[in-house]
DNA sequence: GCTGGAAGTTACAGACCGGTAACACCCTAG
DNA sequence: CTAGGGTGTTACCGGTCTGTAACTTCCAGC
């Protein structure tokens, strides 16, 4: 499970993840798209009948890892049915146990730090992606019964979001290591306030 | 004041000026020293007669990069002498300035996103020069008379380090608009916690 | 004015990039 | 068995990348 994703599957399913795989560890202008069709036991030219361009491979692989990031809160409804502030705590755990296992972090930040062209097409769904993920942390709080429900879901993906970049640039053992307790302080403060 | 620095001055600064400004609005490997040099007014042969390699003028503008993040922090000595909580506040206001005025984020976390290769020079200067930023927070959270300044320079920094990236991915008018409120927030209520 | 070093110029090497053309192959649906 | 679409192969295009060689020009200090 290095690079080499070549189990059998259709050319375009095993292009598509091994292009994440390599995307994610290599950065997307670290690679180039002759190495994904050779790592995905394929060739150019079938990636290029699939995909118009490297930009579009690029836009795919970010909604397949939005797709497989949203299937991560149907296990905290599967987990903890109905119990909403559960699931939130199983946010915390999930997030902060991304922290230890994946020394790179979020995908779309990335990718948003090295494609800086104002107009490129990853950067509206990056932005658009990113928004429903908000969308999604803000629907949680509030059903938990949370007053302010934006603010702590903001703190809190800023806070995350802060600790993935940190682990990047100074490793697993820096300032992430607080993030669940500088999370679960954050829960129980607003937990505190009223939920007029 | 577009890439074009071609103020009059030696060209070992003028070729770090401009690097430094070129890698920030367009990323590392999205620019060749060609293109930094001829923005630089001069040519590829004198970047390499002072630089030995792209991956050196990399750590030179980290370097460079960081002296400047110093300079800032001796303005807030010099404008609320002695008064740490004072600085403290300046901090936070300075940083809500920068997530308003510069849409990309910080250059050493989009280095560490770029500069995969785990012994790539640059990742042990990044990994250094943040960690001195800490511990610069920390020393100011802590002659602030603050209990776990450890902890609040942490949250504070994490919180802003997510910001940059917020603000990069979703735009200025995200989450990171209530950086301010989330960071005053934090001080306050860490300030109500025992020095001992 | 002369000299020596810094800077500019041109050309090039060798590698890699994204993307395409033309053609051979295989495998499955009819 | 056959037809046809998906796939593989090879070669190529034009461009860009980092880095170097050889040579000229400029300019400051003596």
């Amino acid at each position: 499970m290095t690079d080499g994703v070549v189990e059998r599957s259709r050319p375009r399913d095993r292009i598509l993840e091994t292009a994440r795989d390599m995307f994610h560890k290599h950065g997307i202008k670290g690679v180039g798209v002759d190495a994904i069709t050779e790592a995905a036991g394929t060739n150019k030219m079938t990636l290029y009948r699939h995909f118009e361009s490297k930009d579009e491979l690029i836009v795919e692989c970010l909604r397949a890892n939005a797709l497989k990031a949203g299937a991560m809160w149907e296990t905290f409804e599967a987990e903890h049915p109905g119990d909403k502030l559960a699931q939130l705590h199983a946010w915390v755990r999930k997030a902060a146990a991304m922290l230890n296992t994946d020394g790179r972090g979020c995908d779309m930040a990335n990718a948003a730090a090295e494609l800086t062209e104002p107009d490129h097409p990853a950067r509206r769904v990056i932005k658009e992606l990113k928004e429903a993920q908000r969308e999604r942390l803000v629907g949680l709080c509030r059903d938990a019964g949370i007053g302010q429900a934006e603010l702590l879901a903001d703190t809190l993906s800023l806070l995350f979001e802060g600790a993935r970049v940190s682990v990047q640039t100074v490793g697993a053992e820096g300032p992430s290591t607080q993030f669940v307790r500088m999370a679960e302080g954050l829960i129980v403060s607003f937990r505190g306030t009223a939920a007029n």
